[in-house]
DNA sequence: TGACCGATCATTTTT
DNA sequence: TGATCGGTCA
């Protein structure tokens, strides 16, 4: 392909993109599969792409269908097509998630899978509870046959495609001898009493309609003149599906991604979709993004070294024009507790010494559970950290509690919410007087407001039972009524005022009520932002990523599968044992298929680094409790020599002892595996303690007080009430420079740093 | 209804 | 080891 050479009178968009970008930019008809290397300027590619379809009148923005995965993805490339042709963007309506665009088509349609327009998107606890209510009323065993895997099979065979009637036998077989096809038919009868939808189903059911209504397929083919695809490599059967069928007609589909990086197919994604792009859609151009912009040569070279031990890859050659910069260090430590302090120790003398903030520093793990040491330590030294995953907001109980009031204020029909919220705060309605409803409910067809309603006329409950349920209908009534009066927000308010849901956490004395109660108020904020309730239950059942609030600067701990498309100037990257990682579970029971993919993880590990790469490895860590002797991890063997600086901090009797360990095939021969109390390990650990940690222990909690400036406050003073993020309320009882005792009301007495309390208003 | 106890079971996680 | 869940008891 020839391309016109660069020049002064390009469009803004395209100044500053390489060759093979500004390919992928202007080479907008027929099917093109950009192959982007980490940190290759992927997303640079693609807005500008966008632009470019925008600025030169190829397509209006309706007519641009582009799809990501994440929330996140889809709010970064609408802000720089922003910057890019100004608010053009926000026309564009068909810029979102999968699952976001899944829902907005499906409202449209709803009644041709039998839903109304304004059903519920259910979440994963909503859904556990509908199947658990399934399983038992089939009379199964739910100890034997859990929920949690009756779930995890529909999710899977939704994201094959596949609907209740296009199982065979043998996906049926899979739970509970054969009765899976109809558990799966009977949820989805279910789903569509309550006028409802789990996330599978925002795209199964749309590629139900576009399969069988030809009429709404050639609608979106006709309106869709360009298609473009982030992370292809991510994409599952559905999502594949869904797009072939939509780009059918026009075949100007432009898919980015990178087979090196795809590291979901536990979740259904399906690499062969990236991989047999060419075959899908004959003449398809194929650009490869291969300069890195983001880090240094010994880095790529480590990663680059690494992956090239996977097979069937399309094959990417990174390079940079980065100056070499410091090689990949591998670290042996003797166990997890000194691999956080080692990393501790790195981040305090690198920020000493070279005055970086803690933004730039990043610690990836496997598995979550890895966390914890690293987050006792920091918490321990007083290092601002945050942990990124675990709990999100909108899954915290009292915001489902909240959400669950105006969803049956919105959709009368979602019993999951009635269940949920029916006696909370308590109302006296016990498990008899809903189990009276229930039978009313299913007798007749009726949603369960509406079967209380219809009780309430019946004396079938006792007198203070029929009063609690009158006054919730009635109030549950009223605030129907309000909606359509009231801000949304301020509706929220009230709601959850006369409720008697914030008295019911006013009323709470443990150490999480407040944090509750301000979440709460966070909620109502948040709604101020969306201009329906509507739209804002949308928001929250779709886009249920909170950003951390970025307030002063912390460390990032996170799992390696939620850095993905992130970077960070320096990365520790920890725990790089065999059993770990790769985890053993892949070794077990996935193949070479699983290996392959942990070690693509390995490759996005690496990859995130701009400046250093630190990799770690423990000889022995606690697992459940049992400590287990461990060996590096193969993908350090994988790394090629010449890029890395090999580590060990084991001195004295740790690494005399680790030499022999090297020569014999198992120290731990004659631990006691069960028991872990073998005399073995204590023997082996002790010199762990002589050795390295108790000097090091005194001078790194001295560095670390003076590095962080903590001079001790004098607003704190024994026996004052104090909060604490972690821990909750407490009264001090001793202070000792910039460490507290602390007694807490919830958590018992702990030593912590005083950067970490406030003092309660 | 809440407190307590024992059994169980432990990747990765977005929408 | 430790979080979670379900059952039991007061």
């Amino acid at each position: 392909m020839t391309l016109p050479a660069p020049s002064p009178d390009d469009p803004p968009y395209i100044r500053g993109l390489n060759e093979p970008q500004r390919e992928a930019v202007l080479t907008t008809d027929g099917p093109v599969l950009v192959l982007a290397g980490a940190g290759t300027g992927k997303t640079a590619a693609l807005t500008a792409r966008l632009a470019h379809l925008l600025w030169t009148r190829r397509a209006y923005p309706s007519e641009i269908l582009s799809v990501t995965f994440t929330n996140k993805a889809a709010r970064e490339m609408k802000e720089r097509v922003r910057n890019l042709v100004g608010d053009a963007v926000e026309g564009m309506p068909w810029l979102g998630t999968f699952h976001a665009i899944g829902a907005k088509m499906l409202r449209r349609h709803a009644e041709l899978v039998g839903l109304q327009s304004n059903f519920t998107i259910l979440d994963t606890d909503d859904q556990l509870r509908l199947l658990k209510q399934l399983i038992v009323a089939n009379d199964l065993d739910e100890k034997r046959w859990p929920a949690r895997q009756l779930g995890g099979l529909i999710d899977q065979w939704k994201n094959k495609g596949l609907t209740p009637q296009m199982l065979d036998a043998g996906d049926s077989e899979q739970f509970a001898n054969g009765k899976g096809q109809s558990l799966y038919q009977q949820y989805q009868d279910r789903l569509r009493a309550l006028n409802a939808c789990d996330f599978g189903d925002l795209l199964l059911h749309m590629l139900t309609i576009l399969r069988t209504h030809r009429d709404v397929l050639e609608q979106y083919q006709q309106r869709f003149r360009y298609i473009m695809v982030d992370e292809y490599q991510d994409t599952n059967s559905v999502q594949y599906l869904w797009l072939r069928l939509l780009a059918q007609e026009r075949k100007n589909i432009c898919c980015v991604g990178d087979d090196d990086q795809s590291i979901y197919s536990w979740r259904g994604a399906q690499v062969e979709n990236i991989l047999k792009f060419e075959k899908d859609f004959p003449g398809a151009k194929v650009i490869r993004l291969e300069q890195n912009y983001r880090s240094t040569p010994h880095i790529l070279a480590a990663a680059s070294g690494v992956i090239a031990n996977n097979s069937g890859r399309l094959g990417k050659e990174l390079w940079t024009e980065a100056d070499s910069g410091e090689k990949v260090r591998v670290i042996g430590v003797w166990d997890g507790p000194e691999e956080a302090r080692r990393v501790g120790e790195d981040i305090e003398s690198a920020r000493l010494r070279e005055g970086k903030s803690l933004e730039a520093f990043a610690i990836l793990v496997r598995a979550q559970h890895q966390t914890r040491e690293f987050e006792d330590r920091f918490i321990a030294i007083g290092l601002p950290y945050r942990i990124v995953g675990g709990f999100r907001f909108y899954e915290r109980a009292e915001i489902r509690d909240a959400l669950a009031y105006l969803r049956l204020v919105h959709q009368p029909a979602d019993d999951l919410a009635f269940e949920r919220i029916v006696n909370v705060p308590k109302r006296g309605l016990g498990d008899k007087a809903i189990a009276r409803i229930h039978q009313l409910a299913r007798a007749e067809g009726l949603p369960l407001l509406t079967a209380s309603a219809r009780i309430l006329d019946t004396d079938e409950l006792t007198p203070q039972a029929r009063r609690a349920l009158g006054s919730f209908v009635g109030d549950i009534a009223r605030w129907r009524d309000m909606a359509s009066q009231l801000p949304h927000a301020e509706l929220a308010r009230q709601l959850l005022d006369e409720s008697g849901y914030t008295a019911m956490w006013q009323a709470d004395r443990t150490a999480e009520a407040a944090g509750r109660l301000e979440n709460l108020n966070e909620l109502v904020r948040a709604m101020e932002e969306y201009e329906s309730l509507g739209a804002f239950l949308e928001h929250v059942s779709l886009v249920m990523d909170n950003d951390a609030s970025a307030d002063e600067p912390k460390v990032t701990i996170m799992t390696i599968h939620a850095a993905k498309g992130l970077e960070f100037d320096t990365v520790f990257l920890a725990g790089w044992e065999e059993g770990l990682f790769p985890s053993q579970r892949a070794l077990d029971e996935g193949g070479l298929a699983s290996l392959e993919e942990e070690r693509r993880l390995a490759y996005v590990a690496i990859t995130r680094a701009r400046r250093l790469a630190t990799i770690l490895h423990a000889a022995n860590r606690r697992i459940y409790g049992q400590w287990t002797s461990s060996i590096p991890s193969r993908f350090v063997g994988e790394l090629p020599k010449p890029h890395i600086d090999e580590e060990s901090t084991m001195t004295g009797g740790a690494s005399l002892w680790r030499a022999n360990w090297s020569e014999h095939a198992d120290p731990f021969a004659n631990v006691g595996r069960g028991t872990g109390r073998g005399p073995g390990w204590q023997r082996a650990a002790a010199p762990s303690s002589s050795f390295t940690t108790a000097p090091k222990r005194i001078v790194e909690s001295r560095a670390s007080a003076v590095s962080l400036g903590n001079k001790g406050r004098d607003d704190l003073s024994l026996g004052l009430r104090v909060f604490h993020q972690k821990f909750g309320y407490g009264e001090i009882v001793e202070i000792e420079g910039n460490k507290l005792e602390i007694e807490f009301e919830a958590a018992g007495r702990k030593r912590v740093m005083d950067s970490f309390v406030s003092i309660p208003a």
